[in-house]
RNA sequence: GGCCGAGUGGCGGAAUUGGCAGACGCAGUGGAUUCAAAAUCCACCGACCUCUAAAGUCUUGUGGGUUCGAGUCCCACCUCGGCUACCA
């Protein structure tokens, strides 16, 4: 980055210097609480936008710049609306870069944590964001963490939250459970340690209990992203079919039930595969069978789970030497285990139908399963099937139900299964329940402890907060808290700690396993309406807050943080806590900021990333990227993709360098210019470069026509009363505020915003314009741009007018339809299509008369020359097009 | 494989929702200013044809269609990006 110092020479006088401005408003607002909002104000008047909060990491990112500029803009702009805004800020401060710190450089979690936090709302105060501070908290804090336990207690008693055993990724090196991603190639991927599958007791979330309204609920949120809302369906994944029950042969009492969505090909079954963790293997599998099975198994817990998905994994099987029965005609086929058949979905048994299943269809061919077709297209039966048939079709082969069409088969069969006891229609969903055990140091203790009799109990309220010890050791070896001499086993006071039974006390130890951070984030929004209530949550505030009107965050969390959330929301709602049932009610996703990726590939495959300013872009005539050296070596780089910025690929800027260089402002210009909201924002520093131009050129504009303008007031009269330059600027004053009230209403276009009111400001000539206009039009300016560069817009707001309320307080400003265009049109003229001049005419005209005069009219008398009309369109106000032939 | 989204100048992106394609900005070119540079200001800036200009031709991923008129609507296809995935 070439951050070149701004106006390095003696400033003039009145030269544009954003840091002293910036900071002079900064304080202003924390010394006025300007953006405090009070709790009693009717709804109607009020807003609630809110962005994701930060996991306190250090410093911002461009990522959090841009994220809470377009956060603040909407706040600012709602002000200016006249609405009440509520626009909190806090920090996801529990998590695992801070154990990491612990380990990496001896630093405290805690206070690596709370240092990070000191630092970065600095950096949020000194972007200008108007938040309401005194709202401020974060996750670890006391206050919360302590009402969260409150809350993991009513879920527990409302049957919620459970504990239950289940297979983990274990690393042997670390002592500590893996998640999927930290597994590589079945070694840990710090220690490189082996990774084991293991059997662990944790913590659960019933989630899956509102499944359904967590699907319907998707269908009443027409403000969210399709993408948004078709990913949660996904992962929720309720699949309508059959079970259907196999009967073991030789064990007349042993049945296999299946799920599938497809009852329709059930006569077409030629094999039955099961997960090779199914528990009903062990009293099936005869012993002739059993070595090679057990190998089988053992081979397929040796891959880590993620090689076992997607379809490019192989597709293994073994056969269990056991038959089972079909039951719709009585057939004998065989078990195959299979590497494919997940355990945990639907029944973890799966009736295999080679030729109207692609899977089944290649395992039948790996080991020579026969292919039987019960459904043909509807053109007529296939010969030979040299892939699975998987459309509807017609029925053949399937005894009374022949000649049906498939779809409307799998109702028929369907209850035919169930009349005659053979199967029946169920559901099926791809959601599980959450687990939520971590067994790390730095997150929220569970509350629960294991009586040396009597087992695991949860803490009564009475007895909360377990709060966590400080003093810990970090070797980066098992759960830190479990490894803590006295904390598990030890009361606050220092007293042994007990559980009372009917035989007195018990002895107790402990959960050392805290909760995941997804857990903090799924209630932090309904917090900041109450964040000093006692309870959990203030019922009367949270039902005025919620839901909230405006959410923007990243599409990266459209399954797990937003469905988790709406998810507590409901919860919540059940607990009585509250009466929403949504949390968010519009969503916006805002792009990644993303810059090209500089690098040289080196010997062994991989690729050298450099950081932009170690290389020197060299352009052609036309501003074409011809070449790219390293300044270090004068040798090529190549210049890769625009990707995410990302330290790994050292495509990245510090924005705090951006704020030193330009202020605040001009970074935020550029972010909101750049780019709409939604799409992707390409860094470019010589775009900074131009939206700090701009500013600069308004506050030049500003201070020199500020004693001129100093004792007139802005034009207030109608367009028609003034003429020449002064007229045409008014109209364009008028259209502007349409065009930027337009763009900020539909879809927060803050580019097409910033545009129209660069394009006014091109219009702004002061030697041609009447002081009362040319006040107009300033304030105009510095009204529109006043939620995306407020502090420009405060100061000039109160060189414009020095004993008003400021700028927020004048308000949106209001445009006057009757103001926008000129009383005469142009006309476009087309022929045929094709432009071919223009026509000036009153817009008074319209009908027979407006036809009339365009005949009539010289120049479309010229255009059309000795050409007869064939056929004349007029569209009043609009265009002219002309069919001859 | 499934789902979602996007293709407009050298680049980021506009286009009143079917009505002058390329607003605004960046980059670039020429000029002014300057001892010089930076900064600033002025002008030009899709492609082709043309000495230049006027005029003209072409142009919104490709091919069709609807329409007086299509970047926008319909059909088919191509390319790219994101998410997700042995889900039976």
């Amino acid at each position: 980055m070439n951050h070149v110092a701004v106006d390095s020479a003696t400033p003039a006088a009145n030269a544009y210097e954003p840091t002293a401005i910036e900071l002079k408003w900064q304080a202003h607002w924390v010394a006025t609480q300007a953006h405090e909002v009070r709790d009693d104000l009717p709804r109607e008047k009020c807003y609630y936008v809110l962005e994701m909060f930060p996991y306190p990491s250090g410093k911002l990112h461009m990522g959090h710049v841009r994220n809470y500029t377009i956060g603040d803009a909407v706040a600012r702009y709602q002000r200016m609306r006249g609405l009440h805004v509520l626009h909190p800020m806090g920090w996801d401060s529990f998590g695992l870069p801070a154990e990491q710190a612990a380990i990496e450089r001896n630093a405290h979690p805690k206070a690596w944590t709370y240092d990070n936090i000191a630092y970065m709302r600095g950096q949020l105060k000194r972007m200008g964001f108007s938040y309401a501070w005194s709202r401020e908290f974060a996750c670890s804090d006391p206050g919360y963490s302590a009402r969260e336990q409150d809350i993991f207690l009513d879920l527990v008693e409302k049957g919620l939250v459970y504990r239950k055993s289940a297979v983990v990724n274990w690393s042997t090196g670390l002592n500590t459970v893996l998640a999927n991603e930290q597994v590589i190639d079945g070694k840990c991927w710090r220690t490189g340690m082996p990774v084991i599958q293991k059997e662990l007791p944790t913590w659960y979330v019933r989630i899956t209990s509102y499944a359904e309204e967590l699907l319907s609920g998707t269908y009443t949120l027409p403000s969210w992203p399709d993408a948004v809302l078709t990913q949660q369906r996904n992962w929720i994944g309720k699949s309508i079919g059959a079970e259907i029950d196999f009967i073991v042969v030789g064990f007349a009492d042993v049945k296999l039930t299946v799920f599938t969505t497809r009852p329709d090909t059930v006569f077409g079954v030629t094999f039955v595969s099961i997960a090779p963790e199914h528990a009903a293997l062990a009293s099936i599998v005869p012993a002739t069978h059993r070595a090679a099975l057990d190998a089988f198994v053992a081979d397929v817990r040796a891959t880590p789970t993620n090689d076992r998905a997607g379809d490019t994994a192989e597709k293994k099987g073994c056969f269990t030497g056991a038959f089972v029965i079909n039951p719709v005609n009585g057939e004998r086929v065989p078990l195959y285990a299979a590497n494919f058949v997940v355990a945990d979905y639907g029944t973890g048994v799966v009736m295999a139908v080679p030729a109207h299943d692609e899977r089944d269809f290649a395992f039948a061919q790996k080991y020579a399963i026969p292919v039987r077709q019960v459904i043909v297209p509807n053109s007529g039966k296939l010969n030979e099937l040299s892939e699975a048939f998987t459309d509807i079709g017609t029925l053949i082969d399937s005894a009374q139900f022949n000649g049906q069409r498939s779809d409307a088969a799998k109702l028929t069969i369907t209850d035919w299964l169930a009349a005659t006891g053979k199967g029946r229609k169920t559901v099926t969903w791809r959601l599980r329940d959450w687990g939520i055990s971590r067994q790390r140091y730095w997150g929220n203790p569970i509350p629960f402890v294991y009586g040396e009799q009597t087992g695991v109990l949860p803490l009564r309220k009475a007895d909360l907060p377990v709060t966590l010890p400080d003093d810990v050791v970090f070797d980066g070896i098992g759960n830190p808290l479990a490894k803590h001499p006295t904390w598990a086993t030890t009361t606050a006071d220092g007293q042994a700690l007990t559980i009372r039974t009917n035989d007195g006390p018990e002895p107790a130890r402990r959960e050392t396993d805290t909760m995941d951070t997804f857990m903090q984030s799924s209630w932090y929004f309904a917090r900041f309406t109450c964040p000093d209530a006692v309870a959990p949550l203030d019922a009367k505030r949270v039902n005025h807050w919620l839901p909230v009107d405006l959410y923007i965050g990243g599409i990266e969390h459209a399954v797990l943080h937003l469905l988790y959330a709406r998810f507590f929301t409901k919860a919540l709602s059940d607990l009585g806590y509250t009466t929403v049932r949504e949390p968010f009610k519009r969503l916006l996703c805002q792009g990644m900021v993303c810059m090209e990726t500089l690098y040289r590939e080196q010997n062994d495959g991989k690729k050298q990333y450099f950081y932009p300013e170690e290389v020197k872009l060299e352009r052609d005539a036309k501003g074409k990227l011809i070449s790219a050296v390293a300044l270090s070596d004068g040798q090529a780089v190549t210049v890769g993709r625009v990707e995410k910025m990302s330290k790994s690929k050292r495509n990245t800027v510090d924005p705090q360098h951006l704020i030193d260089a330009y202020g605040a402002d001009s970074a935020r210009l550029f972010i909101l210019f750049a780019a709409p909201p939604e799409v992707d924002l390409e860094w470019n520093d010589d775009g900074l470069k131009g939206s700090h131009r701009f500013l600069k050129r308004l506050w030049t504009l500003a201070q020199d026509q500020r004693q001129r303008l100093q004792s007139v007031s802005a034009f207030a009269g109608h367009a028609k009363e003034c003429s020449g330059a002064d007229q045409a600027v008014v109209r364009k004053i008028h259209a502007t505020i349409k065009k930027a009230t337009d763009a900020m209403s539909k879809d927060f276009s803050f580019n097409v915003a910033i545009a129209g009111c660069m394009e006014l400001f091109n219009e702004l000539k002061p030697d041609a314009l009447s002081p009362e206009v040319l006040k107009l039009g300033l304030e105009t300016e510095v009204r529109l741009l006043a939620p995306m560069v407020p502090h420009i817009a405060h100061e000039l707001w109160s060189h414009l007018h020095p004993n008003s309320g400021g700028v927020t307080a004048a308000g949106w400003p209001s445009y006057d339809p009757d103001q926008l265009q000129a009383d005469d049109a142009d006309y476009p003229v087309q022929v045929n299509g094709k432009m071919r001049g223009k026509l000036v005419l009153p817009r008074t005209l319209v009908g027979t008369e407006l036809e009339a005069a365009v005949r009539a009219h010289p120049e479309f008398v010229r255009i059309l020359g000795d050409q007869t009309i064939r056929k004349l369109v007029v569209v009043p106000g609009k265009i002219v097009n002309v069919v001859v032939g």
